[in-house]
DNA sequence: GTCTATAGTCGGATAGAC
DNA sequence: GTCTATCCGACTATAGAC
């Protein structure tokens, strides 16, 4: 795929000596809204710089004044989705990640911290946002990892996981960094992205057209009685004790 | 992406009408097993020609013989994928299939039977097979399907997601059919599809370079634990009932 | 059946007018 | 800052010798 650039900030040009956010900015972003789209959908490789181009409603040399190269695009793309994000999911495990700082919550509360996240989760996983596209990028960035998975991931995967995986383990009796706990993590946030990942299998097996309204009632009512089935305090661990 | 060919048998070419499987379809075998390889890792947009070429140790014409096309190749794919997974899955639900067609089995057995194809398609997902490439092939289309997803779904994937919900709904006393039955059967699939699909993010949570051994036995308890509590008799369903 | 050579197209990127 | 026009390399595909 792409070759590294030698130069200069994340292949992002330098903004003119004479200061000022001129009308260009708003260009920018128009680039970069439609490019997520048209990344999101082909794939840097099936993407070309004139259906960007044309998408944003700009010409072809507009891309390559804002952005130093194609590549410039894609990881402007990866920076912006890691902002949008951060914020939200932030916005998500904000009062979870007070809770487990303070004093320690009684187990019920736990758990339900841990619903109420997993329904915010569906919500922006199976919903049909704006954001949507954005997954497809982060996926095809785990086929093949460039720069722009190292952004996402630093920026808001960590983070987001840690605070998922610290739930987790208060209610399991374990640090965050016990490995039983992060499996436990990834499986859970693994059952509501595949309806992503999969969503044209997802479409076909359910006979569904979108995922909105009483339909995703429904999932989120299944997601809650497993969670809460996983979670049921007889059930804590398995045997195996690690030290 | 790829435009619809007007002509013949999935883009692959007609045989030789003097007939005979020549030293030419060892030629072919080659072909597909690296392109499967390359356009796994790059999607179809990410890879040239030249690249399946050389990576098959074979000349550019060559592709064009056997194929007509770069999409002949990648349809060509996509019917390997679809067989040779349509073997293994049968392989593996086989025995339930049986099962499940003759007298109902108890609800101990059935359970039994869950955890043992989850713990074989575990096996699949998460080791290092050369089949790993394909998982990649299908999430890509996925997000935008061609012709080559309706293959592996028609031929693979509904056969193998309608055995798993049979015996999901046997579970939970209800038919295949039924829209929790099918949501659950779905997630259980998505935790397992979600250490391939997001490898690179699992590799970096978990600070495993691979999921084999000692590993991949730690992946399958934490499942069985949580399949086990999912589908405990005291909580076979959630409130609500259909009809 | 397999090659070399090449046609024809489309890709990313740039020059230079305005 | 934004355009038209264009370069040039890489691409898919084919023609035609062997």
């Amino acid at each position: 795929m792409p070759k590294a650039r030698a130069n200069a900030e994340d292949g992002r040009r330098r903004r003119p000596a004479d200061g000022g956010y001129a009308r260009g900015d708003e260009t920018r972003a128009r680039i970069i809204s439609a490019a997520l789209d048209v990344f999101g959908t082909h794939g840097f490789g099936g993407a070309s710089t004139r259906m960007l181009a044309e998408s944003a409603g700009v010409t072809l040399p507009a891309l390559h004044y804002y952005f130093d190269s194609k590549e410039g695009v894609y990881l402007a793309c990866a920076e912006h989705i890691a902002e949008q994000l951060d914020g939200r999911f932030r916005g998500l495990t904000h009062d979870v990640a007070n809770a487990l700082a303070g004093a320690p919550p009684p187990r019920a509360r736990l758990l339900d911290m841990l619903l109420t996240l997993v329904d915010g989760f569906a919500d922006f996983f199976l919903g049909g946002h704006e954001l949507e596209k954005w997954v497809m990028f982060i996926i095809r960035e785990q086929a093949q990892p460039t720069k722009a998975f190292d952004i996402i991931f630093e920026r808001v995967m960590q983070r987001t996981f840690n605070t998922l995986a610290t739930l987790v383990g208060r209610l399991l009796e374990r640090p965050a960094s016990d490995m039983e706990v992060r499996i436990r993590t990834f499986t859970l946030i693994g059952q509501l992205v595949f309806f992503r990942t999969a969503r044209e299998a997802a479409v076909r097996l359910t006979g569904w057209r979108d995922f909105d309204g009483e339909r995703l009632k429904l999932v989120k009512r299944v997601l809650r009685t497993q969670i809460a089935a996983a979670f049921a305090p007889e059930q804590k661990l398995s045997r195996r004790r690690k030290s």
